[in-house]
DNA sequence: TAGAATCGCCAC
DNA sequence: AAACGTGGCGATTCTA
């Protein structure tokens, strides 16, 4: 590639007229290069701004945070756009290091996530990216180079090509968003970066003495859960030690507890929690069994492990989000996942609000069936929401024809398992399993919820059938989902039946949501300015917002307000409603 | 021996 | 009893 012309920035003179220049630019470029991946644990090189013909690489270690505060409305404002490969990093290291808000974004990484349309098999870094989409080679060797010294000719030349790349990118990734219809996904994407910017620094508090009593007392059961195993199981071992003693079995070994199963006589194939259920009542031994596997799993999966990733700095947990982590548009978090924590109280409650500060948890009510009698407009279940009674007692009495006051306690399970499933596009074999039915009791009960709710039977039919035709679906944002399945092949004809129904589903219920976390992120900016309010978890549908205990009410309002204007953006038909507690703790009913 | 594949299970 | 969608992740087992 040809060189760029760049100029390096040293002097606080040189800010003012570099920000003339960019503040009538239209777009602009954005890069950043640090000395680690942890903002708190590393620092901020360089800032590199690319216009046009021109890329200022600015050293940071040379001016201070003051000196560079000109720049810092230009990264607030919708113009000029900020194009950045994945804003996430950059935005969190000018935000901790130089107090800047980085908003009125084009990320070229989101935009190549959207385009790809969840192909596993394409990559988004931007190396492939712009060999993609501008048919050019990039070399990000220099991107792993030590940034902390005197820089190298080498490392300028990198770092200014890699922010001029991003203007071309942006003209060939705008028109293909344009093309697919994904501008306006797009937006909702570029629009919550602010938000999820501030989740990963914001992180979560964690109360390390709770956790670790907690981690005490299930270590403690389980040792004395797995002698009980050991000594039930070990005379099915085959191996013995020197000493003839028979060699105890791993148990979190599926094999072995299988064949140790086999040895007492317990016929099975598997070991699976399911099929574990069934036998537990005819043997005790198989109940303790479950009981290990729960607490080895917790003790693995929610232990230890999570105190080592608190940040030495902040002392609190800092989870990554990606932002886009399926097709659905759903964000996943990892390190920790804050969307797999437990949902019993004893975890939960280990989530505290730190001293002088409450939490504001709130959810989204039944948002995909609501979405569901949205799209389908079926008047019984559209009337069901507009009643505001329990839902799944106003299905049982729907199905069966009967009042309220008289469904049973078993005639609600059953139309909960309808209301959950059927959007998953769960059969009847599906539903016989999950409520212990017979397989014809369970195409009984379907027919009696789609005899209820006619209009539903129609919407999941035809959006299966869309797939099945067309080979994708979409969002009410346009989110769009291309399937990668052979419908010749039967078995992967069910599968996309199933996730045709699914995705305008869920990928609606992602739309909603992050159109939330972006007007939250903007209705909590004056209470920001003080630190006092900020949003330090998202969960699908729920948002859990850390707040100065003397506002907590009034953003308690906030929050449940604005969930409800956002979803106003996107279903025409229903209401939704927002669960919201203001707490201590994590805690809520859900 | 490192990485992939598998089993299994946590969340919404 | 693989057929209920989306994920992350840990332990074991397989494989190159």
């Amino acid at each position: 590639m040809e060189p760029h012309r760049y100029r390096l920035i040293t002097r606080e003179d040189e800010i003012a007229p570099l920000v003339e220049r960019l503040r009538v630019a239209a777009v602009i470029g954005i890069d950043t290069e640090t000395t680690g991946l942890d903002p708190f644990q590393s620092r901020l090189r360089l800032l590199q701004l690319a216009l046009p013909g021109e890329v200022a690489i600015i050293d940071c270690f040379e001016l201070t945070r003051e000196q560079l505060r000109p720049l810092a409305p230009l990264m607030a404002a919708p113009r000029p756009i900020k194009v950045a490969h994945n804003a996430k990093f950059d935005g969190k290291f000018l935000r901790h290091h130089l107090g800047m808000v980085l908003d009125g974004v084009f990320d070229t990484y989101l935009a190549s996530l959207l385009l790809s349309a969840g192909s596993e098999t394409d990559r988004h870094g931007l190396e492939p990216v712009v060999a993609r989409y501008l048919n050019r080679s990039i070399d990000k060797q220099a991107q792993r180079s030590d940034w902390s010294g005197s820089l190298t000719p080498a490392q300028l030349e990198y770092a200014a090509s890699d922010a001029a790349i991003l203007l071309p990118l942006y003209d060939v990734l705008h028109e293909w968003l344009g093309k697919a219809d994904l501008l306006v996904t797009a937006d909702i994407e570029f629009d919550c970066l602010r938000a999820v910017i501030g989740l990963e620094l914001n992180g979560v508090h964690l109360d390390v003495e709770r956790w670790r009593g907690l981690i005490a007392s299930m270590r403690s059961e389980q040792a004395g859960v797995e002698a009980e195993l050991q000594a039930a199981l070990s005379g099915a071992a085959r191996q013995f030690t020197l000493f003839g003693d028979p060699e105890p079995i791993n148990l979190d070994s599926p094999a072995q507890v299988r064949d140790a199963l086999v040895h007492l006589g317990i016929e099975v194939d598997d070991t699976r929690e399911w099929r574990l259920q069934r036998l537990a009542p005819d043997h005790p031994i198989v109940a303790t069994l479950l009981r290990h596997r729960h607490l080895s799993k917790n003790l693995s999966a929610f232990g230890d492990n999570i105190l080592e990733m608190i940040n030495p700095v902040t002392g609190r947990l800092h989870p990554e989000y990606r932002q886009i982590g399926s097709p659905t548009g759903r964000m996943t978090s990892s390190s920790p996942s804050l969307q797999q924590i437990p949902h019993t109280t004893e975890y939960r409650s280990c989530f505290r609000a730190p001293a002088g500060c409450q939490l504001i948890v709130a959810d989204y009510s039944q948002i995909e069936m609501r979405i569901l009698a949205d799209f389908s407009r079926d008047e019984a279940l559209l009337g069901a929401f507009d009643r505001g009674a329990d839902l799944h007692r106003q299905t049982a009495a729907d199905m069966f024809g009967l009042p309220l006051d008289q469904i049973t306690q078993r005639q609600r399970e059953y139309a909960k398992g309808l209301n959950y499933g059927l959007i998953y596009g769960m059969g009847a074999e599906g539903l016989a399993s999950r409520l212990d039915a017979s397989v014809a009791e369970a195409t009984s009960l379907i027919e009696r919820y789609f005899a209820a709710y006619p209009r539903v039977a129609s919407w999941l039919e035809e959006a299966a059938q869309r797939a099945v035709d067309e080979g994708k679906a979409r969002t009410a944002s346009g989110r769009l989902w291309i399937f990668r399945l052979d419908p010749h092949d039967p078995q992967q004809l069910a599968a996309l039946r199933r996730v045709g129904k699914n995705a305008p589903i869920q990928g609606t219920a992602s739309d909603i949501f992050k159109r939330a976390i972006r007007l939250l992120e903007e209705s909590l900016q004056r209470f920001n300015a003080g630190q006092d309010a900020r949003i330090v978890n998202a969960i699908h549908d729920e948002l859990v917002v850390e707040a100065a205990t003397p506002i907590a009410a009034e953003v308690e309002q906030l929050v449940a307000q604005t969930m409800i204007a956002s979803a106003r953006e996107f279903l025409t038909r229903v209401e939704v409603e927002v669960d919201v507690v203001t707490t201590d703790a994590w805690l809520k009913g859900k």
